[in-house]
DNA sequence: CTCCAGGTTCCGG
DNA sequence: CCGGAACATGGA
């Protein structure tokens, strides 16, 4: 396997790998392996430079998001002490730029379930209906496509761990294979839009569609609130007595994390849930 | 065994 | 708008 050099870019490779954004990169040798789309990819981080297969290098600076300002959006953070203990943890993580369906799939089957348990998932779907890339003599599986699962029934989806969720992964996939919803077209929307067309499609609510928006869609001021950050926000930016309602908190997050909130926001879920101490 | 996990949906105050 | 309950599965 050819390397090619993408320079030494600000990047935390592991911690963005492994931070609960794609849930599919396995360690090999020195580095990671995975799909990006259809490409089958090889990462490798050596003294902050980064390599990647031959072939897989505009793919991989695409989904890296190497063109994000980093510096600027770190800059961007709040001055409080929570957010900056999570962007001293969190420094060089980037958000990836992942494919639009694969990003709404992934996070549908994503409710309810901790993140060995997504990954897991990912897993099996891509091994069983997903298209196999040789990279290094060995199979790489991509994401399948909306066409692909649509063409499967409920109980295919149930034999690969997805309990209630298979029912809404399979209805999405196929609105969207059968062209009743388009991604690209919501891709052009403005936020409050995109969310509310996302927000149309079985098992997607607010959190999983402010996933999609900043996983998938580019929208980094979009603000998933799941259990840890919801715990965070309550117990370390709310006081006791201020009821930490949804409302609540919905009003803080949009108001208090600035225009890289997405960024904010990631940072803030990995710190927690590698940190949170009991009690 | 019990508790909980990157929630959504529906239903009654 | 808010809080509760049902919904599957598996790791801690």
């Amino acid at each position: 396997m050819k390397l090619v050099s993408l320079g030494s870019p600000a990047l935390a490779l592991e911690l963005t790998l492994n931070s609960g954004q794609a849930f599919h990169w396995l360690r090999e040798g020195h580095g990671w392996v995975g799909a990006i789309g259809e490409t089958a990819v090889y990462l490798e981080q050596r003294a902050g430079e980064l390599f990647v297969n031959l072939g897989a290098e505009l793919a991989a600076t695409n989904y890296l998001a190497l063109d994000h300002p980093l510096g600027e959006i770190e800059a961007s953070f709040p001055k409080d002490p929570v957010s900056q203990e999570a962007l001293a943890f969190c420094r060089g993580m980037r958000i990836l730029r992942q494919p639009k369906w694969e990003a709404l799939a992934t996070f549908i089957t994503s409710s309810m379930k901790q993140v060995s348990h997504i990954a897991q998932i990912s897993h099996t779907l891509r091994q069983r209906f997903g298209s196999a890339h040789v990279l290094n003599h060995k199979p790489v599986y991509s994401y399948p496509t909306p066409e692909a699962l649509a063409a499967l029934q409920e109980a295919d989806l149930r034999k690969c761990a997805l309990g209630y969720r298979a029912a809404n992964l399979l209805a999405t996939a196929r609105k969207v294979a059968s062209k009743e919803v388009d991604l690209d077209s919501i891709a052009v929307l403005p936020d409050p839009e995109a969310q509310m067309a996302l927000r149309a499609l079985p098992g997607v609510g607010e959190k999983v569609a402010n996933c999609a928006l900043l996983f998938g869609f580019e929208r980094l001021k979009a603000f998933p609130v799941d259990v840890w950050i919801e715990r965070v926000i309550r117990e370390r930016y709310f006081t006791k007595r201020q009821k930490a309602t949804p409302a609540a908190i919905r009003t803080f997050c949009a108001t208090n994390f600035g225009p890289y909130g997405g960024y904010a926001q990631q940072y803030l879920f990995h710190h927690a849930r590698l940190t949170w101490k009991k009690g």
